[in-house]
DNA sequence: TCCTAAGCGAGACGGTACGTCTTGTCTTCCA
DNA sequence: TGGAAGACAAGACGTACCGTCTCGCTTAGGA
């Protein structure tokens, strides 16, 4: 179909800008770029950026779709990795991807781009540790404290340790990263949740 | 002495331009507001402005000093009212430094400068949580995780829950919110600092 | 083609701002124009204005181009009307140029824009009586005085001239003031050039 | 007196000043010179330049009365040196007096200082011919051409060669310079004036 | 195979805000 | 009390981006 080819040049065109982002990013500040430089790495005119993407920010939103993507697809691939505690959250995923593209993750977090990313990724924790949490939470809601209290706390005290960990010279692994993590969250949770801790005292 | 007299004028000119900067945050977001209008409701000329301040944050932080020493000051004055768990984080002081100044703090949040108070906040939040720990880690240090992780991961909670507080309904007290907050942190915290929690089971 | 629609435009764009320009140097003293009013009769954005012109001063000289266009145009169109001795100099032109544009030219003198429009003026002045000169002493050399210091004490006369004139109530002719300037220079001058003046006494 | 010690400090403080502008005009362009620039130097504040002048361009026309009254005494001391044609204009104190301070005459006319030195100039050169010219012209007032006109048209030949010449590299004298000002000058002139020139042919 | 509409590059443009610069006024202190 | 010091209001300057636009070129699917 002739829909199909179009798309093909639209979507070859979109990821070329995406790239040249990504690549400025590594570079330089995310808000020291400008969309000159980014449609002149691309090749790709002034218009047609605009026609595609509303300005910067939302071109580098439009990349966390495959970001969510990638990061879902580990949350299965590694479903049955997760042992003890960490079953609960995933977190380990997330240190994991945070530690294969460190340079990506820092370069956001020092170009003042994080605050998107921060809120898309406490965002998409949050709804992943609540997606969690309800599935365990089926058979009895004897909640002491509110979902969203729960979720938003773990996200926020996860991104934060996320964050440490990158700004610090990572002399961690991302297992002992979530190992950590788990120690400081799970025991204040688990009590939360009315769940008894096997491994408890 | 002549320093004084200058002094005064000069401090009075900072403060009509923080006072100007802080009313029109409330009236819109912060990244929106232009220096043209900052100076205009302060009455004050351009160049008098970039005489004081590198550019509008650095006008927008030097109004947390005193934002600080407020915090810091409440910090000794309810020292006292701190009971249980709380005494080791001193957070109550936040939930209700953040309710008194609710509008303001929201106005931050939705307006864009929530990055550079957050980066401050979150500063100010590790160090006030380590000064503690500290204090009370003088005898034993059997830590299993190390200080910063823990600061870290307490601040971010802290803040995290902080955010969605203040963006939601705020239909919780600020003494409910710190309670929920110590139920959540507490137990992986006590348990990390190598500490019994005597209400433990 | 591309590039002459594209000419065409920043045709257009130089040509309105050139017009603002002269509309507004009739209204207020050139040197109390600001860009901004330059632009804002113009229609066209400040960056526009930049993009065409280094600053004020530029545009202005920008429009002697059409100014020294006209002039030349009208020494040719003269060319026979030219009697006597003016032949030498054809400086009824700037006379009747002066006189047709005056409101301008009065306009430039009194506003501060005139250093430009006088030093373009005697340059163009000097090089349009070393012309003329020049081809009638193809012959024969025998000059007492150096060429030029006869074009530049010729421009500057004229441009006195010029200037007095009007700033005076213009009560006199251009060809009134024309002959006079040619009573006052020319003996001078065709002894200088060793002409003998066929009209002398 | 006090008033007499206030006096001199007074003008001390204006010497200063001049003398500041001065030495600044040699350094670089008058335009581009600063009041703070002119203060500094001066060791004056800034509220001292504005309580003795108008602003820069009031200083600079300030130090013109020494100038006016160096040039007049000049006439005076050289009034028998003049000879020939030159005893109608004096032309040679000019040539003169802008040969030995060069260096301040060509700061100002490459500095854009010299609209209001040639403003300044003309005048004085009108009015120092017209003086002239009226002594000789009190017994037979047969003009052929009005006076102003005369005066104008000398004193912007006589500016113009004098630029051209500080503008060149002076290889000329300034008797040179004279002699083919009057060459050029005088044979027009005192036709206008209905002299029979004695020397004629 | 040709045609026609969409995607595209190139870049001019209007507009907004920036941070700098200079001016002339005003206030405060000192000698 | 006059002058030095310098803070200040005012506002123009030239720069940097932005997001919109107009213009032809290319190109691929439908005729």
């Amino acid at each position: 179909m002739a829909a199909e080819k179009t798309d093909r040049r639209i979507q070859r065109t979109q990821q070329q800008l995406q790239a040249a982002l990504v690549s400025l990013i590594l570079e330089k500040r995310y808000d020291k770029i400008t969309v000159q430089e980014i449609i002149d790495r691309a090749n790709v005119g002034r218009s047609t950026f605009y026609a595609h993407f509303q300005d910067k920010e939302d071109l580098l939103v439009s990349g966390f779709v495959s970001w969510e993507q990638e990061l879902h697809q580990q949350f299965h691939t590694h479903a049955h990795d997760a042992e003890g505690a960490d079953h609960l959250l995933h977190s380990l995923t997330f240190f994991r991807h945070a530690y294969e593209h460190r340079d990506l993750y820092r370069a956001m977090i020092e170009g003042g781009g994080s605050d998107v990313l921060v809120a898309v990724g406490r965002q998409h924790m949050s709804a992943s540790i609540k997606a969690h949490l309800d599935t365990i939470l089926a058979d009895g809601p004897q909640l002491t404290i509110p979902l969203p209290v729960i979720t938003h706390f773990l996200a926020g005290g996860l991104l934060s340790l996320l964050m440490w960990w990158l700004n610090s010279d990572m002399s961690y692994t991302p297992e002992q990263m979530n190992e950590m993590f788990c120690q400081l969250a799970m025991p204040g949770v688990l009590q939360a949740l009315g769940i008894h801790d096997e491994n408890g005292p």
